[in-house]
DNA sequence: CTGGGGATGGGGCCC
DNA sequence: GGGGCCCCATCCCCA
């Protein structure tokens, strides 16, 4: 713990940019308020070590912590919402069993109780952070959170190709700051861990010892007597920070409403180092997001054991948000939206979906024209009546009279039919390569521009203002 | 400006 | 557990 406030105190330091005399000050009271926190909360820890005091036992899986109930109060909703409960007796220790988290997790919670420090790694956040979702640590969350997207660097969710789009060959050296960070992250993912660890030079892993610090200030500052916001709620309705939500954890009605009007024309350029680097990013986004579904514990949320209802439905709760789920599997698929996971991509325009049957239906009526009814007229047409009609990557049916109105050139229904029987075309995913025939398979009446488009060369840039388009 | 329709995405649930 | 279907909500485009 010394080491935290040492760090804590340099951290503050070197952070003020200020001329050297008011640095001086500055990191000279910092290091007072640090030390003073730090040895108040040490002190605290070696009695919880030592069993002094503890007037709190938690059992977890048969596993028995004891703490400190003031402690446990100042740093956990759910232990507010338990202990103000019991606040009358104050003689009597609390007791409390959790079985939806392992002990070693709670260990981990604990640990960052009384030390600031969280041990976090690959193999403990999801599993940490659902249990601080269950004992509504906002602050775990947030650092849980941190950490995944840390790991998974898919931050840029919505846009799928922003940090895909960060390749040297994309942007020239120094056109954006934050190009070098997230070029290193998309293509180069350091250990998780790496960033966690207690090393003043890293300035990542420096914010969060100071956030911790002011952390452990906090909750020795907490004012027992007055509730706090989230005492409102129930233990297993979890409330979510609002600052430093990172965007990847937002729901989508969310992010929509934020990116209203705000969507952001893309330009498809020809590069097939680029391509391979899209492949290979994309390939170890995959990748990452099947390590996190692997660490999904067996049980993360049970709904209505603290309503005390004696036959409490097992479900899945997400991580990320209150949703929970009867299937694991489910949970799975719904991580996606978290993740920005996009496995299937469409071989026709590259757009990217997060299951199969969307990607399905996104090839049947963009570019399969597979509804049987006129575009223009809306009437219903045969495969005699109608013809299909190419609009760049699209296609759709129009009815023989709208096209004789509208001089439009119909497409030979052969080369329909070429496309609606190639099931590779929908499978492709992530890493595969097409073969250039069936890649090609449903562009055999397209034109130009179609087939310069299509296939492994493409890369789509997002084009951050007009002027890109010129370029 | 507004309403309708298309496209997309997410949840529930069955096979 | 994966695939698939159905349903619904939301967003966006266009008349």
């Amino acid at each position: 713990m010394a080491m935290v406030t040492e760090m804590g105190a340099n951290l503050a330091y070197r952070a003020t940019g200020e001329p050297n005399h008011l640095q001086a000050q500055r990191w000279y009271h910092t290091d007072i308020t640090a030390d003073h926190q730090s040895y108040l909360l040490k002190q605290l820890d070696n009695q919880r070590r030592q069993e002094l005091f503890c007037d709190c036992n938690v059992l977890v899986e048969g596993q028995l912590f004891k703490a400190h109930r003031n402690v446990l109060f100042g740093s956990s909703g759910y232990f507010r919402m338990l202990l103000s409960h019991g606040a009358d007796d104050n003689a009597e220790p609390v007791s409390t069993s959790f079985e939806v988290f392992s002990p070693d997790t709670f260990t981990v919670i604990l640990d960052f109780i009384y030390s600031g420090q969280l041990d976090l790694s690959s193999h403990n956040v999801i599993e940490v952070m659902s249990a601080a979702s269950y004992l509504q640590m906002n602050n775990v969350i947030s650092y849980c959170k941190d950490f995944i997207k840390s790991s998974l660097e898919i931050s840029a969710k919505e846009d799928d190709v922003r940090y895909l789009s960060l390749s040297e060959n994309s942007y020239p050296q120094g056109g954006r700051e934050d190009n070098a960070i997230d070029h290193q992250a998309a293509t180069s993912i350091s250990p998780p861990s790496a960033l966690w660890t207690h090393d003043s030079s890293r300035p990542q892993s420096s914010r969060y010892l100071v956030k911790e610090l002011d952390l452990d200030a906090a909750v020795l500052k907490q004012d027992l007597s007055s509730p706090q916001p989230s005492q409102q709620h129930s233990p297993e309705v979890e409330v979510l920070p609002d600052a430093a939500e990172p965007q990847f954890a937002r729901p989508r009605a969310e992010r929509r409403r934020k990116g209203a009007g705000k969507r952001k024309p893309y330009c498809m350029r020809s590069s097939t180092d680029e391509a391979l680097a899209i492949q290979e990013a994309r390939s170890q986004t995959a990748q990452k997001a099947d390590e996190l579904y692997a660490t999904l514990p067996t049980i993360v949320g049970v709904v209505g054991l603290f309503n005390k209802d004696p036959n409490p439905s097992m479900r899945f709760k997400c991580p990320f948000c209150t949703h929970t789920v009867k299937r694991k599997a489910d949970l799975k698929r719904h991580l996606r939206c978290h993740t920005g996971e996009r496995p299937y991509p469409c071989q026709a325009c590259n757009k990217r979906f997060t299951r199969l049957e969307h990607l399905r239906s996104h090839f049947e009526t963009i570019h399969q024209a597979r509804k049987l009814v006129c575009r223009k007229c809306k009437r219903q047409v045969t495969e005699q009546s109608g013809r299909v009609v190419c609009e760049g990557l699209r296609r759709y049916r129009m009815c023989t009279e709208c096209i004789q109105e509208t001089g439009c050139e119909d497409l030979p229904i052969d080369g329909l039919e070429g496309a609606s029987e190639e099931p590779a075309l929908l499978l492709g995913v992530d890493g595969e390569e097409e073969d250039g025939d069936t890649q090609r398979s449903w562009l055999v009446t397209d034109d130009d521009d179609l087939a310069e488009d299509s296939g492994a060369d493409l890369i789509i840039q997002e084009v951050e203002d007009s002027d890109e388009e010129l370029q």
